[in-house]
DNA sequence: CGGACCCTCCCATCCATTGAGAGGGTGTTT
DNA sequence: AAACACCCTCTCAATGGATGGGAGGGTCCG
C-alpha cells in the first residue's frame, strides 16, 4: 500500500520529526518519535537512520534517540542569534555579577517569547525559562517589555487571547495588561513580582539596535523583595552598552 | 528531464543545503547554495522555499537565505551540548572574571575540535576560536589536551596527517606534538605560548565527569607573556568544579 | 538600453519513497 | 520458562511526489 496516506513531502515529515523533541524530553525512542510526529512506525524508523546518518540526529548508548551535535552546530551559524548574543554577552556577564540570580536576553519570536542566553547564580531563585524555551508574553517582565514596545497587532493578538494564569500575581485580564503596557513605556522597565513565581520578581528593560527599534528584552531575575527595583539602573545601563555595541 | 541525476533522497540534499552556510558566510544567495550543493538552480530554490516554509532556514529583507531561528531552537534541544554547558557555565564565568581575556569550552568531535561556549572580555587579545567552530586539535591547548586524554586511534591518526601551521610555534612534526602530549600527561594542562597567534598564549585543562572521563577542555587565551602561567591553579580548580555539577 | 546577474514557476516523466508485515530483539510479568 | 509487551529494522511491489530544463520576469549596473 505505497504512497497512500501521504500528500506531505518527506522534507516536512523529517521536520516533524526533529520537532518531536522537547526541551522536557529530549531522548525518545523510535516508537515514540513515529507517535509524536504521527507516522508509521516502519517510516519513522527510516527517517530517523537516515537524519542520524546525516548527524541531524544522534542515538545514545542504548536505542535511544536525540537531536544531534551537527544539528547544533548548523545552528549556530543562524545570524540573527549570534550577533545579538556576541554583542549582549559582556554586558549580560557584567549585570550577572552585580546583580547576582539570572540576567537573561530574550526576544519575540511569533507571539512568544524566546530566551537566547541565561546566565544563573548556582544559588539563585527559582527561575522557569530556559534557553530556547518559550513563554507566552503576559507573564514574564520580558514578555510585557517586548509587547509594550512591539507592533500593535502583536498586542491585539495577545489581548484577544485568553491569559493563562501562573500565580495569584499573574496579570489575567485585557485591561490591567493594558495598563501594564502604559506604565512599562511610561517607566522604560518592566517590573513584574511573583507573576511566574510567588517568591521571584522579574525586571526587564528593552534592547534597542542603531536605529532604535527594540529588537530584545534584558532582563533579571531576583528575590521577590523590597531590593528588587535597585536592579534598574544596572539593566538600563547594560541594554544601552548592548545597543551601542549592536553599531 | 526528471530524476535523472539523482540517486540521493530528498533528505540528503536538503542536508547538504543547510551545509553550504558557514560561519564565514553565514547569508547565501539561491543561486550560491545551488552551487554550494551542487544542486540544479531549479531544484535548490524549491528546497529552500520548503526549509523557510519549516523554519530551518530563514530570508533576509532581500532574497538572501540563512540558517532559521527555529533550527537554532531545535538544535538548543540537543542534549549533549546542554547538560555539559549547563554545569561548565558558572565556573565558566568566575574564570572569566577572574583571568579575562577569553574562557573556553571545547569537545573533541570527529577529529576536531570544537567549541561549545566562549565568554570573551571587550578588550581582549586576538582569539581565532568561535562558538561551533572547529580546529585542528595540534593547533589549539584545548585540542592538545583533548587528544593527550582522548583515545589512542585519535592520536595516531592526527599523527599520521600533515600538521598544518599557523606561526612559527605551532607544532609540525609528529615527535614534538608526541612530546607535547606526554608533557600535558605528566602536568596535567597544556600551555601553548604563539601557537595560533604570536601574541596569544591558550592553556587548557582536562574536564572529567563522574567517571573520570575527560569529556571536555577547558582554556583560556592571554597574552603571550612570563605571567601565563599563573592562570593553571584557577584553571584546575574550575575544571574540578565542573567535574562535580556533572555528578 | 543592453547585458549579467538574480529568482520562481511550469510540467511531463519516473524513481525514490512508502508502509504493512515478517522476523527478531529485550525486558518484565505470570 | 513461558507468556506478554514492548521495542526495532528490513523487505518489497506499487506509485505519486520530486525532478530540472527552460520560460518568464525580476533587479542591478555602466
Amino acid at each position: 500500500m505505497p504512497r497512500t496516506a501521504t500528500g506531505e513531502s518527506s522534507l516536512a515529515r523529517a521536520v516533524r520529526i526533529l520537532e518531536s523533541f522537547t526541551l522536557d524530553e529530549p531522548e525518545l525512542t523510535v516508537s515514540e518519535v513515529a507517535r509524536r510526529a504521527g507516522l508509521p512506525l516502519a517510516t519513522a524508523s527510516r527517517i530517523v537512520g537516515q537524519l542520524v546518518e546525516y548527524g541531524l540526529l544522534g542515538r545514545g548508548p542504548g536505542r535511544e534517540v536525540r537531536v544531534g551535535f551537527r544539528m547544533w552546530e548548523l545552528a549556530s551559524r543562524a545570524a540573527p542569534t549570534r550577533s545579538l548574543r556576541n554583542a549582549a554577552m559582556p554586558y549580560l556577564e557584567d549585570l550577572h555579577a552585580v546583580v547576582g540570580h539570572h540576567a537573561q536576553l530574550a526576544v519575540l519570536q511569533g507571539d512568544e517569547v524566546v530566551f537566547l542566553e541565561r546566565l544563573s547564580a548556582r544559588d539563585a531563585v527559582v527561575n522557569y525559562s530556559e534557553i530556547a524555551g518559550r513563554l507566552p508574553p503576559h507573564i514574564s517582565s520580558s514578555g510585557v517589555v517586548l509587547m509594550a514596545y512591539g507592533p500593535a497587532e502583536l498586542q491585539e493578538r495577545v489581548l484577544a487571547r485568553p491569559l493563562e494564569s501562573w500565580t495569584a500575581e499573574t496579570i489575567t485580564t485585557p485591561d490591567r495588561l493594558r495598563a501594564t503596557l502604559d506604565q512599562v513605556r511610561r517607566r522604560g522597565y518592566a517590573l513584574l513580582a511573583g507573576h511566574v513565581h510567588r517568591d521571584a520578581t522579574g525586571i526587564a528593560v528593552p534592547v534597542r539596535n542603531g536605529l532604535g527599534e527594540v529588537v530584545a528584552a534584558l532582563s533579571v531575575i531576583v528575590p521577590n523583595d523590597a531590593r528588587a527595583v535597585s536592579a534598574v539602573p544596572a539593566l538600563l545601563a547594560a541594554a544601552r552598552g548592548i545597543g551601542r555595541s549592536l553599531r
